[in-house]
DNA sequence: TGTACATCAGTGAACGCGCGTTCACTGATGTAC
DNA sequence: TGTACATCAGTGAACGCGCGTTCACTGATGTAC
């Protein structure tokens, strides 16, 4: 059958990174094989180094794009609360800690789902891993400021920043947390979620 | 040579699972194999099945003890500082967020290094993780009334609880973030520590 | 525009390696008398 | 206490499987004229 055009093997490319996306977020990137990833994205395995020089180089290019995509739902509920940077806040703590993100790590954040697969692997892993952290981290410095302004309250940029850095680290160490325990103890994983949660908007 | 001492056995035993210990927090469970896991406790790998009946089993053994030995030094640091709760809090916040913890997850708290790998394991893993969360939340909900008791501050039994919940959440996140990032940008890293460090100690 | 040829994306078999696990063997330990 | 035998912890080779990667092949796509 093959070979194919131009255009649809840019789109079975998209179609292997989205597939890797899902499988490396649910299950690390040591627990899906290029045979199962490409069987997920419709094709048989050989034809992946058509695409990728390896597994690895596959891996960033996943780190990237989920960033990216994640930073596009950040920016869409930002987008539905134009007037208060609080409540665009609240939006993003709810969308993180919700039981839907915990029990779809596949469908969620990059920053919680992959952040032991980069400490783990070598520096261009870590260096994609990390313009998506100062992303995240610039649009919630924004938001804090934003709210701060908003509220009448002083909030200098160091500050902010500070804060932002706080918060972020929170919201990834409480969805790490309720996975871990999600089979073993659903009510406790929940209480987890639901302790940030309020926490978070208290501060 | 062999066969061996009863009591040489179980010196052999523990010797696996300090040896894995070490590995599986550095490398995660799936990055390190029986082979390395044996040499470094100084046997070959045929034996090790005198000792577990899987990897896996290993692999709860591993988590049994890594809290313990956590909380054991949780429990130090309480003890070095008898008559401040705050200090004690303090003190575990330090040495949680130290570079030294970042660079030596061989030797540091299992739930940050293994949280991704419980979070994917099967409902046995999470009951250990489980096990040892609860130990390290009841600590740190104690230490919070009792540094509330000694400001002349009101604290109900919940909201102490919901408060370590959200504090060891953010050293766990602020942990993984840290590591997630430290080879590629370690000035964005120990940002990353010391601000969270500021921020907790602050609440 | 049409024809002839080169390119190359996807296929599926195969390779090589690592890893979890098994097994026959050995000889020191533990035990029964 | 000593002797004879059974046990079994550690050894190292081997097995089997999965996974990353390679490769010869095919036939549709892209291109040169």
């Amino acid at each position: 059958m093959p070979r194919v055009s131009r255009q649809q093997k840019e789109r079975n490319r998209e179609r292997i990174v989205a597939a890797a996306g899902q499988g490396f977020r649910a299950h690390g990137i040591d627990g899906v094989g290029i045979d199962e990833v490409m069987k997920t994205a419709g094709m048989t395995h050989g034809g992946f180094y058509n695409h990728f020089a390896s597994k690895d180089d596959l891996a960033l290019e996943v780190l990237n794009q989920g960033f990216t995509a994640s930073l596009g739902h950040v920016d869409a509920l930002i987008g539905a609360h134009p007037r208060s940077g609080r409540a665009a806040l609240n939006a993003i703590i709810d969308s993180y800690l919700s039981t839907h993100h915990r029990d779809h790590p596949e469908d969620g954040c990059a920053s919680s789902a992959l952040a032991a697969d980069a400490g783990r692997h070598g520096v261009s892993a870590q260096e994609e891993y990390r313009r998506g952290l100062q992303g995240y981290l610039a649009a919630i410095t924004d938001l804090l400021q934003a709210s701060a302004k908003q509220g009448n309250v002083k909030l200098d940029a160091r500050r902010a920043r500070e804060q932002a850095i706080a918060l972020f680290s929170q919201m990834v160490g409480a969805q790490l947390i309720a996975r871990a325990i999600a089979k073993a103890d659903p009510e406790l994983s929940d209480e987890v979620l639901a302790s940030n949660s309020k926490d978070l908007k208290r501060r």
